[in-house]
DNA sequence: GGTCGCATAAGACTATAGTCGTAATACGTT
DNA sequence: AACGTATTACGACTATAGTCTTATGCGACC
C-alpha cells in the first residue's frame, strides 16, 4: 500500500493532480497539504511513501522549502511540482537531492509516469529538459547542505538578512534582542565557512529562486 | 556597405563564426575583438552596424558586460552569442536590449538567418527556446538602467561588493582609500534607490550570470 | 575664459555589523 | 536523576559600514 503526499497552495492544481493520478495509478492513497507547516505535520505523523511539493507554498521560500523537508526527512523521496521552467533552478532542485521535476504543464500521463517512475527509485524530469539539467554541481549541493545544517532560528535569520533587513529589524520581527541576531547572525558565517553579510547573502540569493520573474 | 564586430575571446570561435557569415552573407565586413576594451576601442572607432558579443569575455563580467556596452553605445544592435542555455538568463540579456541571443551550438545556417533578422530589426531567439524568454520584466530592466548608470569606479566597486569584499580591500585594489571606497558605495545606493550593502549586492548578483554551474 | 555639472577623492563623525564571554533552557543519553 | 551537548539569548566591546562635508580635476557649454 502506497501513500502519496500532495503539498500545494492552489486547491484546483491539487485536485488535478488527484485526478491525473487517480486515474492511471488507482492504488495510490492521496493526501493533501496547502502550506508548509501542515505538509511537515503530517510527514511527521504518517507514513508517506513519495512527496509531490510544490515549491512556492506559503511557508516554503521556494528552494528554502526544500532544502528544510530534505533536512527533515532525508529518506523521503519528493519530486518537485512548479510551474517554472527554469533550467537553472531546475539543476539546483536536482543538486538538492529532488528525484524528480514536474512542470505544471505536464499531462496527467506525464505525471503519472513521473510518479511510477520515481517510485521505483528513478530520477524523472521531462523530456525536453533533461538535456540542460543533469549537471550536477557539487560545489552547490555541498553548499546547500551547509545550509540545511542551520537550525531553525540561524535560517529565519538568514532569510530577512537576504530580504536586506537590518539587524535590528530582524530582531523586530523575530521579537528577540539585536544581540541575538548578532550572535545568529555570527554562527550562519561559521557553518556557512564565510566571515560577512555580503556573503551569506549571495549564497541564500543563490540557493533560492530569483525574486519573480512573470 | 555592413559592418559588423565579432567580439569573443576564442580565436577558434571567431574564426567559425567569420566562416559561417561569409558563406552565407558575403557582403558583410567583419571585424574582430578578443576582450571588453578592445570592442569598446574599435566601437568608438569604426562605424559598425551589428555587434555579436560573448558575455564570457576577459573584463566582460558577464551581463555587466552587456549593460556597458549598450550604456556607452544606446543605439547599436547587439546580439550575444554564449554558450548558456538557461532560459532565466537568456531572458534578462533580452530584457537588457539585446536583438538576439545566438547559442553557440547554433548552425552556420541558423547564424546567418539570426544575423539577417536582427540587421532588419527583429529579434532573434533559437527556436527550442523562444517560448520561455519572451516575457520580458519591467522591473528587471528598470534595475539594469539605474546599473547601467553607474559610473565606471561606482561599477568596480559595485563588482567587488558583489565579491563579498569588504571596503578596505576593495580601496586596495582600486588603488584608493577607504574613505572613497565608502563614498562611491553612497553613490551607488542613491542611484539605485536602496540603503545597505545587502541589497546592493542582491542586486548584482541578480543582474549577472551566477557562480559558474558547469 | 568663466562656470556649471559631475566624477573622484578623502577626513570626521555616527550607525551598524560582528566577536567574545556568559548564562539559561531544551533534549537525548546513560 | 545526572550528564553532556546544542540552541537560544544577551551585554560589552571592537571593527566595519555608511553619512556629511569639503575639495580638486575635467569636460560641456554659453
Amino acid at each position: 500500500m502506497i501513500t502519496l503526499l500532495i503539498a500545494d497552495d492552489h486547491p484546483l492544481y491539487r485536485d488535478a493532480l488527484r485526478g491525473a493520478l487517480s486515474l492511471s495509478l488507482p492504488a495510490l492513497t492521496l493526501k493533501e497539504a496547502g502550506d508548509l507547516n501542515t505538509t511537515v505535520d503530517i510527514l511527521n505523523n504518517e507514513d508517506i511513501d513519495l512527496l509531490l511539493l510544490d515549491l512556492h507554498m506559503p511557508g516554503s521560500n521556494d528552494l528554502f522549502g526544500l532544502l528544510h523537508i530534505r533536512k527533515l526527512f532525508p529518506e523521503l523521496p519528493v519530486a518537485v511540482v512548479s510551474g517554472t521552467e527554469d533550467t537553472a533552478l531546475i539543476s539546483k532542485i536536482i543538486s538538492v537531492g529532488a528525484l524528480g521535476f514536474i512542470p505544471k504543464t505536464a499531462s496527467a500521463q506525464d505525471i503519472a509516469n513521473a510518479v511510477e517512475a520515481i517510485l521505483d527509485g528513478d530520477v524523472w524530469l521531462p523530456d525536453n529538459l533533461s538535456e540542460g539539467v543533469d549537471d550536477v554541481n557539487e560545489a552547490f549541493s555541498e553548499l546547500a547542505d551547509r545550509v540545511a545544517s542551520l537550525t531553525p532560528s540561524q535560517y529565519k535569520v538568514l532569510c530577512y538578512m537576504r530580504d536586506g533587513l537590518l539587524n535590528k529589524q530582524i530582531g523586530f520581527n523575530l521579537d528577540i534582542a539585536e544581540a541575538t541576531v548578532k550572535a545568529h547572525v555570527t554562527a550562519i558565517f561559521k557553518k556557512l565557512g564565510i566571515n560577512n553579510r555580503t556573503q551569506a547573502v549571495l549564497i541564500a540569493s543563490q540557493l533560492e529562486l530569483e525574486p519573480p520573474v512573470q
